[in-house]
DNA sequence: CCTACAATTCGTCAAGTATCGAATTATTAT
DNA sequence: ATAATAATTCGATACTTGACGAATTGTAGG
């Protein structure tokens, strides 16, 4: 029952769902599904975490990078999960909008993805300082 | 997606699960239902809301009670998520129990399983009506 | 009509969860 | 060694959800 909880609850999450199909084409580092989710890192690895509690995906650290793939030998009760999931969400909208904001991703090296996002972040910082600034006047 | 989802939240209770499953053997009604989770009618109510929106049950209303089954002529994303959980819930030691319970349940006409449940609920309130009476001294 | 009653809806509270930014960890590069 | 950095963990906050009892709804019998 827990196993299956841990499933149902895995694929409870629409954001959760979204990364479980990002990778249906290949595995993809953390901070490519933080480009397509557009959501903060420790949001996104705590997703991660849950899908990999639920042995619905694997992770492989290589150097600094993390890379997460679907679960390949997987318990038949993930493995047909994954394939449910497959079959029924590959024609919605959202789905088809991600694979292709993917290829996008996908074409330069994560190493661009990864310094976008940091000066992205940085840009963030200082507009929430100035706001700050501003509300303490 | 909406539907999607709609059937992994519902999947991701236990108390709804333990329901789906104790419908896989024939249609009962709520208070039957009641008696094998122990809990608030108000609770199971919802509980067979949430499991009726996302289709996986059909209620179907006889006078005052009202019987739920699985879905019948269910869409096929759902009719494959009721195979899956069946498949692999059957071999639960919680939804054994449950079966076990629920053939006992049966043997009982609804009526008195009511009954039994309002004489509870009676009590319970004489209980807590006593503990406030000390509590107000 | 009025009472009894199965089920549902509503209001409320407690527990769980999604999100963020800050701090931490682990690894590469200077 | 030190600085930089990808990812994770931690702590706080807002939102969602499960549970209950009280009030409501709809139906069967007195």
């Amino acid at each position: 029952m827990r196993d299956f909880l841990s499933i149902t609850k895995a694929l409870s999450d629409e954001n959760r769902v979204r990364i479980l199909m990002a990778l249906k084409n290949g595995e993809l580092c953390v901070c490519q599904i933080i480009e397509l989710l557009n959501l903060a890192p420790s949001t996104v690895s705590k997703h991660m975490s849950i899908l990999k509690q639920a042995r619905l995906i694997e992770g492989d650290k290589n150097g600094k990078w993390v890379y997460y793939q679907l679960a390949g030998d997987a318990p038949q009760i993930v493995a047909e999960a994954i394939d449910w999931a497959k079959k029924h969400l590959v024609s919605e909208a959202v789905i088809k909008r991600d694979a292709k904001t993917l290829k996008a991703i996908i074409k330069q090296h994560p190493v661009e993805t990864c310094k976008k996002q940091k000066e992205l972040r940085a840009a963030r910082m200082v507009g929430a300082g100035t706001v700050t600034a501003k509300a303490s006047l």
